[in-house]
RNA sequence: GCCCGAGUGGCGGAAUUGGUAGACGCGAUGGACUCAAAAUCCAUUGUCCGUUAAACGACGUGCCGGUUCGAGCCCGGCCCCGGGCACCA
């Protein structure tokens, strides 16, 4: 019987979904273990070959935990709401819900046939009623709590409202409270919910018709289909994810993710460390305290002049009349540009006086205050004191309009650039002078806090996210409005489905649930926004755990079983989106004891993207002549891009080329060495490239297994690398090679003879090995570990059942089809991911003698053998017995030597 | 501009973290089998020098320098590539 994969194949899928081999129970005994990947949003492209590489290798994890006793939960679903849909449906009518099904199912038998563990069981679709449930229930939660700093926790809004109408609760006293009408004291609760709606600067995309959270824009442009993205105030739903920024910040700490990853998130978050200070300023004879944000106080007595944000709500108040023209000409100036033109354009300096001044409350001195568009109304105060001899900004617009520039550390040269470097002595600053700046910056914020002048604040980049989309294709939310109040649907009205329409296109700037019939609760008016995308995918992860419990997000049980994801597997592109709000999420869902971990992801690995490789041709200008990439040089040519089935080994099948396009029907060739030879380069897999390779293509011709291992072999899974098809035969080979130790055409040759000491070394390396590097996620050189030990195993002829049967269990994480095959083969009545794995690993352990080659000066002499367990003192004295032995050794003496436990030993002699 | 990560044969990449650099695979070259092809198997494959030849020796991990018995790995200074953030005071 040769390897045939095909029959072999479907024959085990079916098998395994016949049996639920892969169902999961939350009733073990057993230790759990959780292993995810981030769910695909089902687009119409179908997968590629760049897709599966997480989930082979989270599929491989998943495995070898089971093989080693473990529980595992291992699921999948499908982030089934969002734009690509919902465009989809503008331009061709189509309901969003019917091509979202026909690509999950189109998702779902390429899923298939690469032979993944998942419990489908357990399946997910974020876009389906008694999912999103638990979404819109989830913000039901946040709508009704807000962020107690004392607690430093999110409680029950009824917590607070208690509190204010007792003893009131900051600006708002308790007969205040009290005396408001309900309009009012909506508006007092909205202020502190965690979803709440308020009136914000948003990124508006006119393209998609909708507003956009940070992390969707990027450039100034939308992530999804790159439209310009302008400012906008609008009235929004909002999370409070700022309340969480300390905790998102320290929460990272504990968490086993990379470190670029958790850098990302570092820099997102954004804490900063500095003082608020109040000046006061004079404005055609009024006075006004101005706050400013500031990191480095000790510079204050170098400040020159403020400026404001030309949105900040002083600008009016601080502009005189005598320059109100001016200052409205520029504020208008700035909010015609979009986003992106003020991104492009930080170079160019610009900015109008104000005609008000500030008072420096250390030195008395009188400033001018500016407003410019370099300073930014959402961060700090969208005020600042400007030190223009130390902080680069203010350098460029103190040149540009000719203000001072006053050094106030020794000996710095401010003549051509500010000196922005923390460090020095200071001078021209009073009672800092003499004080280093490290020193000086302490000592200035003590001195304003004593004095009154300011307090130490703390500040964070990171914004509330935006969360309503002028969309149709994505969560309603439970929230309607009573006399205009905007109110909670009681949690028994959930699901709220989404109403159908036939019209997806926004139109008239309101929303299209706007043209849904009957869109009201109890005859109040429903609200007309939608949830985004990251809305369903931020706590999917506990419904894994409990996806059939109608009634909660998850049961005490299941969650105090499967806790939270030990293993986590996706793309870095998430970084500062999806696992910021995950995390934010579950913060929340803990704070309120709905959960009991708060943190969602243990450990995180980003799988690197595969890119494609490109080929190319060469069309000679103004013919339709190509000439082969050698000799390309001799001639003027364009570079065009050639489907990569047409090419071989980078020699392009002319005939095939021909056929391809009409144009190319009457081509001519010049050849070298008989052949065409085209250009190569790696580049991202598009469609627009002709260089995409379907995992379905790959499973026709070389089989799943062949797919998983050379996907494990191309490289570590986190970096990205080119696919390149040629590579795969060597893993294929592997895999054949494999099956011959079983059989040879129709013989069965596997004996139960006794394995050799050589056998069992093969053996036992590789346990090692693959024990070693699998808890690595290094799947490219235990791939390579199995190559090795087949090949001595091959040259030894060795077809036991001593060495087979171990060989097909730890091969089966990687290629379960023909492990599943050959297990059967050897007589086993189960599925072999019910073997275990423990008991070959104490063989592998028995097995201790070392080979130590030793040197002189570096120089390989000879080799001795010693247990493993040998201290290196023994080590020693048995090499210096060797030595005497050896005659070559002479006059030489020996002044040391290393031995370096399980590696080398180096005699140094003289 | 700031913050990460990396640079090793013709290619993808190994190197047990300071211990025989180039494992494993691809590609290439030669050979066996075959009428032929596919498949399979065997050998060679970092560079250079020398001898008929081998053994052997020299050089070699982006560049320059340092530490060490020993450096792809550590330190100092550059050069390039990839990623993230970007007027955040």
């Amino acid at each position: 019987m040769d390897y045939d994969f095909k029959s072999v194949e479907s024959k085990w899928q079916e098998y395994w979904a016949k049996n639920h081999t892969y169902r999961v129970s939350s009733d073990s005994k057993a230790p759990k273990f959780y292993v995810l990947d981030m769910f695909p949003y089902p687009s119409g492209a179908g997968l590629h070959v760049g897709h599966p590489l997480g989930y082979i290798a989270s599929d491989i994890f998943a495995r070898y935990k089971r093989l080693k006793g473990f529980n595992v939960l291992h699921p999948m679903g499908y982030d089934a709401f969002g734009l690509p849909a919902e465009q989809y449906a503008i331009q061709t009518g189509q309901h969003p819900a019917v091509t979202t099904a026909q690509n999950v199912a189109r998702y779902r038998s390429q899923l298939d046939r690469i032979g993944f563990s998942f419990d489908w069981d357990r399946e997910v679709q974020t876009c389906d009623p008694a999912y999103y449930k638990w979404t819109q229930w989830a913000f039901l939660k946040m709508f009704g709590s807000w962020y107690d700093p004392k607690a430093d926790a999110a409680r029950p809004i009824e917590e607070l409202v208690e509190l204010l109408s007792t003893k009131g609760y900051e600006d708002v006293t308790a007969e205040q409270w009290n005396a408001a009408t309900e309009q009012e004291k909506s508006d007092i609760l909205m202020s502190y919910r965690i979803a709440y709606q308020g009136e914000t600067s948003v990124n508006w995309c006119e393209g998609l018709g909708t507003v956009l959270a940070n992390d969707e824009v990027k450039d100034g442009l939308s992530i999804r289909g790159g439209y310009p993205v302008e400012q906008k105030k609008m009235k929004q739903w909002q999370l409070r994810v700022s309340a969480y920024a300390e905790r998102l910040l320290s929460g990272l700490e504990s968490l086993e993710w990379t470190d670029s990853l958790k850098e990302m998130q570092r820099n997102w978050i954004g804490k900063s460390e500095g003082t608020e200070v109040v000046f006061n300023t004079e404005c055609d004879g009024r006075i006004l305290p101005v706050t400013i944000f500031t990191t480095r106080v000790d510079t204050i007595f170098g400040v020159s002049f403020m400026v404001l944000a030309p949105e900040s709500e002083l600008v009016p108040q601080l502009t005189s009349a005598d320059r109100k023209e001016q200052v409205d000409a520029y504020v208008k100036e700035v909010r015609k540009k979009t986003e992106r033109e003020r991104m492009t354009e930080t170079k160019t300096v610009t900015g109008v006086f104000s005609g008000a001044y500030g008072i420096n409350p250390l030195t008395g001195e009188r400033i001018p205050i500016w407003i410019s568009e370099y300073v930014l109304a959402g961060y700090g105060t969208g005020a600042i004191m400007a030190v223009p001899a130390h902080d680069s900004r203010d350098y460029a617009f103190a040149r540009k309009f000719d203000l001072p520039v006053i050094p106030i550390i020794e000996g710095c040269d401010v003549s051509g650039q500010s000196f922005d470097a923390k460090e020095g002595i200071m001078c021209n600053s009073g009672f800092l002078n003499g004080m280093d700046v490290k020193q000086a910056i302490e000592a200035a914020k003590d001195y304003v806090e004593q004095k009154g002048l300011g307090r130490r604040k703390t500040n964070y980049r990171l914004r509330d996210a935006i969360f309503s989309r002028q969309r149709y294709w994505g969560e309603p939310f439970p929230i309607y409005y009573k006399d205009g109040i905007p109110t909670a649907l009681p949690e028994s009205e959930l699901p709220l489905t989404l109403p159908q329409i036939k019209e997806f296109k926004a139109q008239g700037g309101e929303p299209p649930l706007a043209r849904a019939e009957n869109w009201t609760y109890n005859g109040y008016p429903l609200e007309k926004n939608t949830m985004p995308g990251f809305a369903g995918s931020s706590a999917y992860y506990f419904r894994y755990m409990d996806s059939h419990n109608d009634r909660a997000l998850v049961g005490r049980e299941a969650n105090e079983y499967w806790r939270s994801v030990d293993l986590y597997v996706g793309g870095t592109e998430h970084a500062t989106g999806h696992l910021i709000y995950s995390r934010f999420w579950n913060k929340f869902l803990f704070d309120l004891g709905y959960v009991c971990e708060d943190e969602p992801f243990r450990k995180l690995i980003n799988q690197g993207m595969i890119q494609g490789r490109s080929n190319f041709v060469y069309r000679i200008a103004g013919t339709n002549t190509f000439v082969s990439n050698g000799l390309r040089k001799n001639y003027q040519t364009t570079e065009i891009h050639v489907d990569i089935s047409l090419v071989h080994n980078d020699k392009l099948d002319v005939e095939a080329f021909k056929a391809w396009r009409p144009e190319y029907s009457d081509a001519e060739f010049i050849l070298e060495n008989g052949e065409y030879v085209c250009g190569w380069a790696v580049e991202k897999m598009s469609k627009s490239m002709f260089n995409v390779v379907n995992p379905d293509d790959i499973c026709d011709r070389y089989g799943a297994d062949t797919l998983r291992l050379y996907e494990m072999f191309l490289g570590p899974i986190e970096q990205s690398k080119p696919w390149d098809t040629k590579g795969i035969d060597g893993v294929n080979r592997f895999l054949k090679k494999f099956w011959r130790l079983f059989y040879d055409r129709d013989k069965w040759l596997v004996t139960d003879e006794k394995a050799t000491p050589a056998e069992l070394k093969s053996l036992h390396k590789l346990i090692g090995k693959e024990q070693q590097d699998i808890e690595n996620f290094s799947y490219n050189t235990t791939v390579s570990a199995f190559m090795i030990a087949l090949n001595e195993l091959g040259e030894m002829n060795c077809s036991k059942r001593e060495i087979l049967e171990p060989l097909v269990i730890l091969l089966s994480p990687f290629a379960p089809h023909i492990s599943e095959e050959l297990w059967h083969a050897l007589g086993h009545e189960e599925s072999v991911n019910f073997a275990r794995f423990p008991e070959y690993i104490a063989a592998y352990a028995a097995d201790d003698s070392v080979t130590y080659p030793v040197q002189f000066n570096g120089k390989m002499r000879f080799t001795i053998e010693m247990p493993k367990s040998a201290s290196p003192a023994e080590v020693e004295q048995t090499v210096r017995a060797h030595e005497l032995t050896a005659k070559w050794v002479g006059e030489m003496s020996v002044l040391k030597v290393i031995v370096v436990p399980g590696r080398i030993i180096n005699v140094v002699v003289k």
